[in-house]
DNA sequence: AATAGTATTGTAAGCGCTTACTTTTTGGTG
DNA sequence: CACCAAAAAGTAAGCGCTTACAATACTATT
């Protein structure tokens, strides 16, 4: 293969030592006469001559980059998180690395190794079938700081913590419901959930504990549109249940297809309330009553506090709490 | 900021050289002893040594990395497409570094040159918002093989071309809806179409041409689902159209929003044809017409073809143009 | 016991780049 | 015109790693 513009070339095409091309083109080249410097520039212009990341991180240490580990690409929820990375990153003059696994957890390591090879400077980590003992062990090692999100404070984590209040999110739902005078209730949910998952779960459960002549059905399913869908049959077999509370809204996405499919009407038949307020929601019909997350701040603010983080390795470790809110729209009525 | 694990720190831990390490790490240990071998190993987990990548390719000259420019990363065709990529490109031994430079120009060519500087092998380029000369010329220059979609030949380009039958995609959807019986029909699509958007357009006006009595209204607005919500008001203003062509899904999710804002119902008042096929109009109500895309092989196909480009440099350009397939759902009736 | 071969490990160069330090050139001054 | 400071440009080391080559330690053979 040929060989790539390097910049040895750079400085025979301008006729100058290797210096002073690197000290020119990293604007610290106030030394040189004008004439120069416009040599150099022109050369580099005529060859195209971009230079070596890896090389420059040899020297400088620092690579400017944060590695991005997301369970899933396609879902919504994670563009728009990514979105906010990316804008943030980007403002700070970081590059972030973005890796979507697939809720592959081989694929997953594979890809945190190679941005651990890759000198990512600090990471943030999506994922809730990665085993947080062995990310934290390898990071820690390598002194990289990290972010995780879908997961709460494990013992084993001592970094910082960026969440979302997800069991006051699903109390909202509860609360709402029942004020829409629902009673019989089904929640759609995986089995193995995620600690916030299960925060929602929480909220739910326990605002509804409390108030006499409520039923509760817990319907185990996959977190996304096909899992939603399948309980779908699993909803209509149940006597009275009048609302749903999809876990998440690719769920409540899956209910929709799966309700109709049934023959059954949103919301006469049953309302649904979905968690995530992706964007999607609007252009359902009817329109989905969901929680909304802030999610672009979280992409800004998890960015924020992992370059932080990497600035000074020392300061008081941070926790933040990000408020949510349920957005009525249609999919929910009262009974 | 505390030092990374370097191969030193494991010699020394191991009582060896960096020699020893280097080889018997990289598989290449035959010549050591159990011995040897098994201390480096176990040093090598004791301090979680992972090798710095950098360094690394400054020897190797080769990153085994292909870089991915998508315009938006929150459209479901592009998620799908990177699968395609990611799935491919890992079989292959290849680590996609993607990129979402959200339709925001100056952060594509900023990205663009990120990955040049990260020594990607290959590129994949899907954009018609980059100057494809100035592309042309830093990549070449560079000696990196790419390829371009949402983009042609063009005269600049000399690579090897992936594309999709977009014109005859569009005549699929003007033969279906003229065999439907409708003869006055709406396109809804971006004034400054990218080459394989104009084709759509081409091949659906061509075909209608020759059709007497049919009558084809442009409606020009931007490619995203607001798009699509705000055309549906220029579409209610037209007298006799039945029928609209959305140039791809996320504009025909936004006409179902707004022409559901203005009281009109799919398919009985319009029927409605996108073009992609992405995974969320199965779940839309009306379920969607559309072309469907072969996504997730136009991924794979197109790391293929960069990869196999990369391996060798001078094998003789390849074009392959993969066929698209109208999908009937919902969303159209016959009138 | 000297030699040769084999098994095992180490030395050092260099990838492209930055940077501390050195050298050369220029021009002003007595 | 000798001298010196400032301006301008270059030398060389070294980042972490791989690899061609060199070196050392054994073992077996004569």
């Amino acid at each position: 293969m040929a060989r790539k513009v390097t910049i040895r070339d750079v400085a025979q095409a301008a006729g100058v030592s290797v210096t002073t091309v690197s000290q020119i083109l990293n604007n610290k080249g106030e030394r040189f006469s004008p004439l120069t410097r416009q040599k150099v520039r022109d050369a580099r212009k005529r060859l195209n001559y971009v230079p070596d990341f890896n090389a420059q991180y040899l020297i400088r240490r620092s690579s400017r980059t944060i590695g991005v580990l997301i369970p899933d690409l396609g879902n919504p929820f994670f563009s728009q998180f990514i979105t906010g990375i990316q804008n943030k990153a980007m403002e700070l003059g970081y590059v972030p690395l973005i890796f979507g696994f697939d809720n592959n957890s081989q694929r997953a390591s594979q890809y945190l190794e190679e941005l651990i090879k890759r000198a990512a400077d600090g990471m943030i980590i999506a994922s809730d079938i990665l085993d947080t003992t062995d990310i934290d062990q390898t990071l820690r090692a390598n002194h990289i700081p990290y972010i995780l999100l879908d997961r709460s404070a494990t013992s084993v984590s001592e970094g910082d913590h960026l969440m979302v209040n997800d069991r006051d999110g699903g109390r909202q739902v509860a609360e709402f419901l029942l004020e829409q005078g629902h009673r019989d209730l089904a929640v759609v949910m995986p089995q193995q959930a995620s600690l916030n998952i299960h925060k929602r779960w929480e909220g739910f459960e326990t605002a509804l504990q409390s108030v006499a002549g409520t039923h509760i059905h817990q319907i185990f399913t996959s977190l996304d549109k096909e899992g939603g869908r399948a309980a779908a049959a699993k909803v209509v077999k149940l006597p009275n249940v009048s609302a749903v509370f999809a876990i998440n809204d690719e769920v409540a996405m899956g209910l929709y297809r799966g309700l109709k499919d049934c023959g059954r009407q949103i919301p006469d038949d049953y309302s649904i309330v979905g968690f995530d307020d992706i964007e999607i929601d609007q252009y359902l019909r009817p329109t989905l009553t969901t929680v909304h997350q802030p999610t672009l701040t979280l992409g800004e603010q998890a960015t924020e506090m992992v370059i932080a983080r990497i600035k000074s390795p020392s300061k008081p470790l941070q926790t933040i709490k990000l408020p949510v809110e349920l957005v009525v729209r249609e999919s929910t009525r009262k009974i």
